[in-house]
DNA sequence: CCAAAAGTGTTCGCGGTACACCCATGC
DNA sequence: GCATGGGTGTACCGCGAACACTTTTGG
């Protein structure tokens, strides 16, 4: 065996080989009629150039959500939205240099309030339709496909699609929303009607401007209540 | 800076610290009349000689799922079960020593296929009710809890109770399946008209033996139509 | 023959679904 | 006044829920 003498300090020595731990965020947003993922280019090797998504190393002392929410913020501006953990990627050449095991978090963004439009390169950030997506770098295909699914699931059984609106929304912009994430249309009157059963949407005294036909009012979710409800066992469903 | 020599074969030196990536296991079993889990004791320390999940680092190649189970068979010779990725806990202090991100995975086992009395202590590893469970090693009461969550929620809209029961099973064995992972009475007329109805448990022509009473019909859980019915937009729901 | 669990139908009410027209507003 | 979406009610049907007695078998 070789003569040892520690390293030097800011290298790190382990007996085992360790894969590093990163953690990717799948952003979708809501745009007139379909979703949108956010995308970043990538500046360094491997896959230089190509879109990627928001992601990096989970610091030493850093929890997995606060790493996502950091690498989120740094990259992309976004903060303050719905996040959660969606699923840990880690075949063992998912990356091509070194064994990456990528914790992928999902989050539900109001495109209005990041107007990042699809042409602005500014921070290299983009919102890409769902349905054209670029060539994109490692497996992040795969982990935008288990997002998108999970929201899909989750949507019916969890009020999750208001993080996607304003707080004052119309019901119609609402059945467009689970139109678009079910793929699939829906009776406008069935849909109020069970909407306002529910009774966790209520309604304001605001109505929409700016368009050029019938104002429709504008409604808000109720978390609280729900959160009350939810309490006493109460399942949300659409 | 200091002098720096290679490390000797074996360890590893990284620019950045790395946490470790470990694997969790929960495995659930239906017993008679609730469910329960298998642990196994710890051996070293930290936390030797508490009760813990069985699971243990991830290979350097090897893939996490790969890894779930390898850890399964070695400590707990269970093989060939249903397995499904669960969350991934990475708080930074969860353990003590060091930084370990630990996937969780959970397993549904036939307890009649792993006979290891509760109080057999054979490798270490036990079975025990999830309403009394012993002072568990590390954040491990709460991978269990997450476990339990996941099942209460997915065996209602996806067929994964059957992974709890023999192939053959009688339709009460599968209603009190479904009460005691619910923690809800069902109606007996109710229940058989739901099941049948779905046309997806289908009935052999055996029967109970070495019972004391009417020998109840086998019934069996036809897989291969209901992956038929799912490629066809098909959802199970009980 | 007794204990124990298997097996079997009907009624009722709610909630999902299908479906079409008038209303308000901006231009 | 016309184009555009906003807003509203009813009839039907299927499914979930409630509910009790007869049958079979082993001991």
């Amino acid at each position: 065996m070789s003569a040892w003498t520690p390293p030097p300090p800011g290298r790190h020595v382990y007996e085992y080989p360790r894969p590093a731990v990163a953690v990717d965020c799948v952003v979708l947003g809501l745009d007139t009629d379909d979703l949108k993922v956010l995308l970043i280019r990538r500046g360094v090797d491997p896959w230089k150039g190509a879109w990627a998504l928001p992601g990096g190393f989970v610091g030493e002392r850093e929890g997995l959500e606060a790493a996502a929410r950091r690498e989120l913020a740094e990259e992309t501006g976004i903060g303050e939205v719905f996040l959660e953990q969606l699923y840990t990627f880690g075949e063992p050449d998912r990356d091509p240099r070194h064994r990456v095991i990528s914790v992928a978090y999902y989050a539900l963004a109001k495109l209005s309030d990041f107007k990042l439009t699809a042409g602005t390169d500014a921070a290299g950030a983009g919102w890409h339709p769902l349905s054209k997506l670029p060539a994109l770098a490692f497996d992040h295909a795969a982990i935008i496909d288990a997002a998108v699914a999970r929201l899909r699931g989750k949507v019916r059984y969890a009020p999750i699609g208001f993080e996607l609106l304003p707080p004052r929304f119309t019901l119609t912009q609402l059945q467009r929303l689970y139109e678009i994430i079910l793929e699939r249309e829906l009776d406008k009157r069935n849909f109020r009607k069970k909407i306002l059963s529910l009774d966790l949407v209520i309604e304001t005294d605001e109505k929409q401007t700016g368009v050029r036909h019938r104002a429709a009012r504008l409604y808000r979710f109720d978390r609280k209540k729900y959160d009350r409800l939810v309490k006493h066992g109460f399942e949300f469903a659409i």
